[in-house]
DNA sequence: TATTGTTATACTCTATAACTATA
DNA sequence: TATAGTTATAGAGTATAACAATA
């Protein structure tokens, strides 16, 4: 049983959908390519250090919205998988100073790379055109997300 | 102590390193919004139901990437939120279809409406070649992406 | 007394293994 | 005997509450 007055779709989708779709498809393959099997949070933990350098484990709590006991956890096992430094505050002795490790710093760059070649290649048929538009698209797209 | 060796960086990163961090920002932004408090994975299923109609546990396990027991209580979950209706497959007793319930394709309904906002908001502010450029953008990469 | 971080404990989501019902 | 789904149980990850150490 059909639905005969309801019309088929012919018009495009407005740009904001068509984003949506698009962007969301394109991130989620993006995060299946790591270096290895550590969760998105932990990561996301790796690449802050790598970002900022050496931060508190509160800090890095408030940057990654989870709680304090949560990143405890969490820097636990990084730094029992050889990922991370820990180090006291040189003038306040109730902080700690956590920086990545060099196995750290290597596994962030290896997701950062697979994860780079992962578009690579699907880049690697554009023309020359379609390359620029792509990264004009990335500036003004980085230009109104911040 | 610096390291008065190394240069600034000057030079642009490539293509695909500025889409990845562009992408995975914005795609990070967009998840924040929703309808509710459903995590993804739960919300992954109403869409694929909304956008496939029925589908029995089973196909929704594997179209989801996660083992038959954890789709049995995602489902469970759901149900009890009324987000979902239950029936048994016409021919095969074994089997069970799931569909969505009113309340859940308006859930699917405001989160996509949501997020499409949110972008909508952000692309307010750019001229007609700037939005040419992204609508563009969005087909080369939907082409490359699947 | 306030702040930083950890430990204790519980809840959620996912997994593997074992079980029930139907084909 | 094989298939679809559920129940039983365990393992991660995150949360709140309580605690220890330092400012």
């Amino acid at each position: 049983m059909t639905t005969p007055t309801q019309p088929i779709r012919r018009t495009e989708p407005p740009l904001a959908t068509r984003l949506r779709i698009t962007l969301l498809r394109t991130s989620r393959r993006l995060r299946n390519e790591s270096a290895g099997t550590l969760p998105e949070g932990h990561l996301s933990v790796l690449s802050a250090l790598f970002t900022h350098g050496a931060l508190s484990p509160g800090e890095l709590a408030e940057r990654e919205h989870v709680r304090p006991p949560s990143m405890t956890r969490t820097l636990q096992h990084l730094e029992g998988e050889g990922y991370l430094e820990r180090a006291t505050h040189p003038t306040d002795g109730r902080q700690v100073v956590i920086s990545l490790s060099p196995a750290g710093e290597e596994y962030i760059r290896e997701t950062r790379r697979r994860r780079d070649q992962w578009l690579q290649r699907r880049l690697a048929s554009l023309t020359r055109d379609q390359r620029a538009i792509l990264a004009q698209a990335e500036s003004i797209l980085r230009e109104v997300i911040d």
